[in-house]
DNA sequence: CCGGCATTGAGAACGGGTTATCATTCTCGC
DNA sequence: GCGAGAATGATAACCCGTTCTCAATGCCGG
């Protein structure tokens, strides 16, 4: 995994232009425009090594299929949206923090994870 | 589904016995030392029906497949803990509030999961 | 206590997401 | 510009959780 080509390229642009995490589907879609001839191997197989490298961080919610977002931006701490309607992961900034008030006794706290579903701007008019 | 069996039973039981979120897994492995023939078909089934009957309900985490809880617990509002270490599910009872400031201009929240990662009182020690 | 029929259990089949295969193509050091 | 070998792409295969199949079992109304 070390030679630069054009698919890789097109896969490397497609989040940078999203800018929130994509699933291989998506990544797939957005990088075919550049590189028709893209195939799934492809894109999974640059995913993982992607995720290898540090470039990516993958990004999981409840009941769907891994997605993928640039680790600069995964490196500050955040959360995520999903839109019922166009099912789109949104990165959501801030934390309420005070989770581990809620903690039973005894249970220590490694990290947590948030989730709000709802509606994305494009899709609530 | 109107058949009241050994194997229900010894399923509903494993649920009122456990407390927390069960996957279909660790239901066939509570109930069977009460009815050791059982099978994992008859679990998804009665999971599936007790489901449409509203006696349970789903409980979906990042990356896992699903658990289930009594429909009772699940209506009292409350998150969930998973364990790095023994990997069983607890609930957590109470929540920040205030998520809503944390959406993006435009989206609306319908809901919100939680879902906090560590170590069960069981395993911290 | 019978008998109808829902339920069970073992195993095969399914489905989707992901990974492997392998001949072909392309990158890049020289 | 060459050539070694990495990357690609079409497709098959895989994984694993879940559902189906069907003969055998057992619940329960009468």
């Amino acid at each position: 995994m070390a030679r630069i080509t054009r698919q890789r390229t097109a896969i490397t642009n497609a989040f940078e232009q999203a800018g929130r995490p994509l699933s291989p589907l998506e990544v797939l879609d957005a990088a075919s425009a550049e590189v028709p001839s893209l195939g799934q191997a492809t894109v999974y197989r640059a995913l993982r090594a992607m995720v290898e490298e540090g470039v990516l961080a993958p990004v999981e919610l409840p009941g769907e299929p891994d997605r993928y977002e640039l680790a600069d931006a995964a490196a500050r701490h955040h959360h995520h949206f999903r839109c019922d309607s166009c099912d789109r992961v949104f990165d959501v900034h801030g934390c309420p923090g005070g989770l581990s008030n809620l903690l039973p006794p005894g249970f220590t706290m490694r990290d947590h994870e948030i989730v709000l579903f709802g509606r994305c701007d494009a899709c609530a008019s």
